[in-house]
DNA sequence: TACCCAATTCAATGGGTGTTGAATTCTTGC
DNA sequence: GCAAGAATTCAACACCCATTGAATTGGGTA
């Protein structure tokens, strides 16, 4: 059962090859973290030879940033937060979060970012700033009240934690947790972050 | 200013090199995670040769292992957690975890298990049980209700997502906040998850 | 003082990594 | 139907890593 040998040269047909480089990569990257994740494995994995990922990609780095980009549009995300009822917000993002994280297509991307956010300095960097720019400084505009970044970013700590906590490490019983009780167990804390009294009582 | 190479032999006096490796792996473990921390890198910033790090600590593994120790007693912990009023025992928590996150001695042992449970697989095992046995399940014990491990693994969630937010990614204002700001907000969450209502209103 | 063992360095080994240049086969535009 | 360029593989490079065995020096003890 030795794998036929391919030989060099472009192979017959239209070639999806890149999209499958692609998708493989944020497999490997959401399973392994970057540092884990080998060109040559997502090479093996996709059935293609190393050198071209490294061709079509021009390096792990930029593979990881076209990788990891953001699985949903946050301007959708956000305006879907603003639009309803102020005092239900906080559900509102929970069930948006929790949507996100159970659909197969963005749970992997949401998974690899935490992870690389944890382990790498550079790709913490990366992340930070683009979780900023695109999600808590417009979100921050939205709210509108002086202490808004704070709350975006406890809203922020929330939010991870729990993917962190559900998915990453896994703490029982998490993630055997039904969708419809852990909206309600967190939504009142992001509630409260995003428009409640941040003092204690 | 090149470096005098130390001939071979033992050094005149006691050693304390070992506690000196292991300090120095301490501090690589937390700032680079455990994949981009080498032997190398703790050799050198020790002054000494790599071949004694794995020969006192018998490879990467185990030294990070005991390395990694959980930061305090959690006997400890637990106890000063159950012991005062049951309607303050999220600002007694949130002010236990902002003592051993600012605590230079603790803070790194911290931020190392996280990251590590975060990128290994297999460090996400290890600490999933510890954290299990040591914290959660004695936690969940003396609270005592029956939904009780949902709620420790709630407060779980909430405690690792604000170390991640403030200490590993960053995210603005948080780094900056000061202690009593942060416990003061986070504190009715934890408390909501260990003895209020967990069902959305 | 001798002896044994611990501490320490040196040097070598084997394996895995990302990257790069050249060669081959195909598709596409003219 | 020809030429240019894209897709693909092969092979090699240079680097870094953890681990191991042997050699050297010092401390502790009888």
């Amino acid at each position: 059962m030795t794998a036929t040998p391919r030989r060099a040269g472009r192979r017959p047909g239209t070639s999806q090859t890149r999209q499958l480089i692609l998708d493989t990569a944020r497999r490997h990257f959401a399973e392994l973290g970057y540092d884990r994740t080998t060109l040559r494995g997502i090479a093996t994995a996709a059935e293609v030879d190393v050198a071209l990922v490294s061709h079509f990609f021009s390096g792990k780095q930029r593979l990881f940033a076209e990788a990891a980009a953001l699985p949903y549009d946050p301007a959708v995300v956000l305006s879907r937060l603003l639009a309803g009822p102020r005092e239900e917000i906080g559900r509102r993002l929970a069930d948006q979060v929790l949507d996100l994280i159970e659909a197969p297509a963005s749970r992997g991307r949401l998974i690899a970012l935490i992870r690389a956010a944890a382990s790498e300095e550079g790709a913490a960097q990366l992340i930070r700033e683009r979780i900023n720019r695109e999600l808590l400084v417009p979100l921050a505009a939205g709210l509108g009240s002086p202490d808004a970044p704070l709350r975006a970013a406890l809203t922020g700590s929330q939010v991870v934690g729990l993917v962190m906590a559900r998915h990453i490490v896994g703490i029982d019983p998490l993630p055997g947790t039904g969708r419809e009780q852990l909206a309600a167990a967190v939504a009142p804390t992001l509630q409260r972050y995003l428009t409640g009294p941040l003092d204690d009582v």
